[in-house]
DNA sequence: ACCATTCGTCTGTTTCACATATCATTTGGC
DNA sequence: GCCAAATGATATGTGAAACAGACGAATGGT
C-alpha cells in the first residue's frame, strides 16, 4: 500500500494563486468546513481530547483527575506488577506516578504495599474507600463514554469500542519505540528534502 | 443506557482478600491481561499516544513535530480564518500558535500574511518550499496511519476510518466546555463522596 | 470620532515529561 | 555467606507546553 500518490494534496491545485478564496465565513467551526477532517491524527486527537476534557470533569474531585481515575480503577482491580508497571500501562511518566500515587494514599484512596514476593515492588492497592468511590465513579465514566460516542448509533458503538480496543491492545504490546524506527528505516529512501535544517 | 450497575467492577470480589493474587508474571506487557482494555479512555490514549510517537518521528526534521505538520497542512490547503482560528481547530493554544508559527515561517516553510478582508487576522500560508515539503510529508504520515491501523483488516480500517472522522466532527463542533457541563449537570444526583480532600 | 470587540503577541505561573542521580532491595557469581 | 550488577521507587533539575492575564493593533458599530 505505499502508493507514491497521497491522497490529500488533490484539492489544492499545484499552482497556488496569491488571492485566497476568502468569499467563506470567517467564523470558523461553523461546519468542519473541509480538508483537515481526512487526517487519522486530527480526528484521533479531537477526540481524544472531548474526552479528556470530559472525563476530567465527571472525576474533578478526584486528585489526579483522569489520570487518578485510571490508577483508582488499577488499584481496586488490584492488577499485577508494581506502580512502574502501571505507569507503563497508563502511558505516563514513572516519575509523575510516583505524585499521583501520594495524592490518592494522602486522599486515603489507595496505598502502597511492598510485594511480598519482591519487596522492591509496592502494589498499589485501593482502600474500601477507594473501592467505594471507585464503584460511584465508574457508572459516571461509563456516562462519559456513552456521551463522546453519541453521535453513533449503537451498533456502531460496539463496534467501534470493539476495533479501538484491538487497535490499543495491539498497539500497548509493542510499545516501545521500535515500531517507530522500523518504519522510519520502512521508507528512509528519499523523504525529498526540505533542505532547511536537515537535523537527523 | 445509564446501567447503575457498572460493567467493571464485576471482576473483583465485594470483599477483598489481603492475599493478593501474584502467581502472574510480573513481567507486564506480555498480553494485556486482563480489565483495563475496557476502558474506551485507556484505549483512546493508547491509540493516540502510539500514533502520535510515530507521527512524531516521521516528521521529526519539521519544526514542530507533529503538530508543526498540522499547521503546515492547514497552510498549504488555505484553509481560511486566522491563526487563532487554526489553533482552535488544532486543540492548541493560542500562544503555542504563535511560536508554532514562528518556527515553520523562519524555516521558510509558511509566512503570515494580514487578511486583506479583516488586518487584524493573519492568514497562514505556505511557501512554495512549504507546499512541496507538505506533499512529501503527506505520503509518510500515510504510512503512519496505515501502521497504526495495521492490526484491523482492511474493511475494517475503513470503517474505523469513518466511525472515528464522523466522532471527531461531531466533537470538534460543539468543542467548547458546554458538553462537559451539561453531562455533570445531568448526572449531579448523589456522585457519593470521596469526601476526603474535595477540591472543585 | 468614540467605544467595545477581536486578534495576535507578550509575560508570568503552573504543570508535566524527561533525564539523571540516589537509595533500598534483589539477584547472580564466587 | 559475600560482593557486584541489576531493578524498582524516589528525589532533583531542566525544558516544553498549557493556561491565564495584559497589552497594542485593527476593526465595526453608533
Amino acid at each position: 500500500m505505499p502508493e507514491t500518490t497521497p491522497a490529500k494534496p488533490d484539492t489544492v491545485p499545484d499552482t497556488v494563486p496569491d488571492a485566497v478564496p476568502d468569499a467563506v465565513p470567517d467564523t470558523v467551526s461553523d461546519t468542519v468546513p473541509d480538508a483537515l477532517d481526512r487526517d487519522l491524527g486530527w480526528s484521533l486527537g479531537v477526540v481524544f481530547r472531548a474526552y479528556v476534557r470530559i472525563a476530567d470533569a465527571l472525576v474533578a474531585e478526584l486528585p489526579g483527575g483522569a489520570r487518578g481515575y485510571q490508577v483508582l480503577a488499577a488499584a481496586a482491580q488490584e492488577l499485577p506488577g508494581g506502580q512502574g508497571a502501571l505507569a507503563q500501562r497508563l502511558g505516563i511518566d514513572k516519575t509523575v506516578m510516583t505524585y499521583l500515587i501520594d495524592d490518592l494514599e494522602q486522599a486515603g484512596l489507595v496505598e502502597r504495599r511492598p510485594d511480598p514476593a519482591d519487596r522492591r515492588n509496592k502494589r498499589v492497592l485501593a482502600t474500601a474507600d477507594g473501592r467505594a468511590t471507585w464503584t460511584s465513579l465508574c457508572s459516571r465514566l461509563e456516562h462519559a463514554e456513552e456521551h463522546v460516542l453519541a453521535p453513533l448509533a449503537a451498533d456502531e458503538r460496539d463496534l467501534f469500542r470493539e476495533l479501538l480496543r484491538k487497535l490499543a491492545v495491539r498497539a500497548h504490546t509493542l510499545d516501545p519505540v521500535t515500531s517507530a524506527c522500523e518504519l522510519v528505516a520502512e521508507l528512509d529512501p528519499a523523504p525529498a528534502r526540505p533542505r532547511h535544517s536537515a537535523r537527523h
